[in-house]
DNA sequence: TAGATTGTTAATCGATTAACAATC
DNA sequence: TAGATTGTTAATCGATTAACAATC
C-alpha cells in the first residue's frame, strides 16, 4: 500500500484524527444508496490498476476467461488476495469456470473511474516535468494532458508534446477555462508548497507530487506523492541489510540457520569498508 | 506501505511462500549478532527517507533538538508513530528533551545505508531515463548515476549530464567494471522483463522498475515499482467516489446522518475557496 | 523538585492468508 | 454427477494509535 496518501474523505465529520479513504466500515449510517465499491480498502485500491493491466494484457491476447489463479499470477499477487480485492468490488466471477475479462475489465475501469476522461495539468517543465509532458502511459489510460506550466522564462512558450508551457501566472485562468481534475507537481521543493496552494485555491482537488516535500493541504484533497530518491533510498537499506547479515555470517558462520544458497554475497566488494 | 517491494530475503530459507523483507519476528534464529535495526518493519523503512528529509531541512536552519511532535509534524506524521519508527532504530532521544538533530541524521543515514556511496545505472534514455539521468536528488543523497544505457540509435553515443549514452550491448562488460548496485529501468513495457533479466543475470541486486509491468525476478532481487499511470488512477478512483457520494447526497438530502458540515458537496465548497 | 518528552505497552485496526462451503 | 473455482469465513499477522511509566 502507498500509505503517502494523504487523504481526507468528503464527509468531513469532525471526529478527530478521523482517518478517511477508509470510511466507517464499523458503524451504522449507509452513507447514501451506491450497493458496493463503498468500502473499498486503500490496499485494493492500490491493486486494481495492476489488475486491470494484467487483464489488459489478457484482452488483447484473446483470452476470454481467467482463474484467479491465473489473473494473480500475471499481475503479481496470490489468488486468494486477488479474489478478496475483487469480492470488493462486488464479484463478478463465476464459480467453477473464472472471470470474464471483458466484463472485469469494464468493471474494474468503472470503480477507478476510467469511463471518463480526467483533465490533468503539469507544473514545473523541468526535466522531469517534460517527460512527464510526453508519457504515454497517460494518454493511453485515459488521462488527458490540458495545460504545461512553468515560470521559468527558459521553457515558457516552447512546445511539448504538442502544447505551449505558459505561464504560471495564467493558472488561475486557464483553470477556470480547462477545469482539470488533477495536477501534477513537478516543481522544485523550495515552491512546491507555495505552487500547491495555488492549486487547492482554484479547486482542484486532487495532486500528484514529485517533489520530495511533504504537502499541507486542507481536508478534500488528495495528494499521492512520488519520491525517486526515496525510492533508491528504501533500495539501499535492503543492500545495506544483506550486506551486514553476510558479513555476520561470515563472522560466525556456524550461526547460519540453514539454506544460505549460493552464501557468498555479491555486494561484498562493494561493501568491504562500510560501518558496524 | 508501498509494498510493490518485492522482496525475498537473503536468508532464503525454503519455507515457501515467506516473504522476507520481515524477517522472522518469532521464531528463535538470532540471525547473527546485530544489536537493532535487524527487524525493521516495511512501513518503517519506507517512512526513513521522510524523517531524513525533514531532519535535514532542520539541521540547515541551525535547529539541534527536536521533540517527536515537532519532528512528526514536519515529516507529516504522527508523533507517536514516528516514535515507534525511530525505536525500531534503536532510539536515540533524551527523554523530557528530544532528538539531537545531527545525531538522528547520522543515524537514520546509516540505518538507510547511506554512509556509502551506491552506483546506479539508468537502462532506457527516453523521455523518462533522460530526466532520471539529470535528476539532482540522486547525486544529492548518495547515488552517483555511473552508467547510462539504451538501444535505439537515436540516443547512443549522445552525452547526458556528463554521460555518454551506451549501447545495451556493452552493459555486461560495464557491470564487470563499475558494479553497480541499483539499476534503474526506464524501458517500454514490452521489453522490460526482458532487460530485467540479463541486470539480474550480472549480479544488481536491486532494480527500480519504471515500466508498467510486474517483473518476475530470482529470490534475492529486491525490486521497487514506480508506476506513473497508476498513481493517476488511484487519484481518479478517490475522485470518482467523490462525485458518487455528491450524487448521492443530493438525491438523498436528508439521509445526511451527522457533522456534515456545509453539507454541498465538497467540489462546489473546493471552488469556492479553500475547503473548511 | 516540576515539567517535558521519550520509549514502550497494550488495545485496536486493517490487511493478508488459508481453508472451505457454495455453486457453476 | 464430478471437477473446478469462486466468494466468504475465520485465523493470523503487521501496523497504527493512545496512553503512560520511565527518566531526563
Amino acid at each position: 500500500m502507498n500509505d503517502d496518501d494523504v487523504t481526507v474523505g468528503p464527509l468531513s465529520g469532525p471526529r478527530p484524527g478521523q482517518r478517511a479513504g477508509t470510511p466507517g466500515a464499523g458503524g451504522g449510517e449507509p452513507t447514501g444508496s451506491e450497493e458496493a465499491g463503498r468500502g473499498v480498502p486503500d490496499a485494493t485500491v492500490a491493486r486494481l490498476p495492476q489488475y486491470l493491466r494484467a487483464l489488459t494484457v489478457l484482452a488483447e491476447r484473446g483470452t476470454e476467461t481467467v482463474s484467479s489463479e491465473a489473473l494473480a499470477a500475471a499481475a503479481g499477487v496470490g489468488s486468494a488476495k486477488l479474489r478478496k480485492d475483487l469480492s470488493h468490488l462486488g464479484s463478478y466471477g463465476t464459480r467453477g469456470v473464472g472471470y470474464e475479462v471483458a466484463r472485469l475489465v469494464q468493471q474494474i475501469s468503472e470503480h477507478l473511474g476510467l469511463t471518463q476522461r480526467w483533465s490533468v495539468v503539469i507544473i514545473g517543465i523541468g526535466n522531469l516535468g517534460h517527460a512527464l509532458a510526453g508519457y504515454g502511459g497517460f494518454a493511453s489510460r485515459g488521462f488527458g494532458v490540458v495545460g504545461l506550466f512553468d515560470d521559468s522564462p527558459a521553457v515558457v512558450g516552447k512546445r511539448v508534446n504538442g502544447l505551449v508551457v505558459r505561464p504560471l501566472a495564467q493558472f488561475e485562468a486557464a483553470v477556470a477555462d480547462e477545469r482539470p481534475t488533477i495536477a501534477v507537481l513537478a516543481v522544485p521543493a523550495a515552491v512546491a508548497q507555495r505552487v500547491c496552494d495555488r492549486v487547492v485555491a482554484t479547486g482542484v482537488s486532487s495532486v500528484l507530487n514529485f517533489a520530495p516535500v511533504v504537502l499541507q493541504v486542507p481536508e478534500g484533497v488528495h495528494v499521492r506523492k512520488v519520491d525517486l530518491a526515496s525510492e533508491l533510498q528504501i533500495l539501499a537499506f535492503h543492500e545495506q541489510r544483506r550486506a551486514a547479515l553476510a558479513r555476520a555470517a561470515r563472522l560466525v558462520p556456524g550461526a547460519a540457520p540453514a539454506g544460505r544458497g549460493t552464501s557468498g554475497e555479491p555486494e561484498a566488494a562493494a561493501v568491504a569498508g562500510v560501518v558496524r
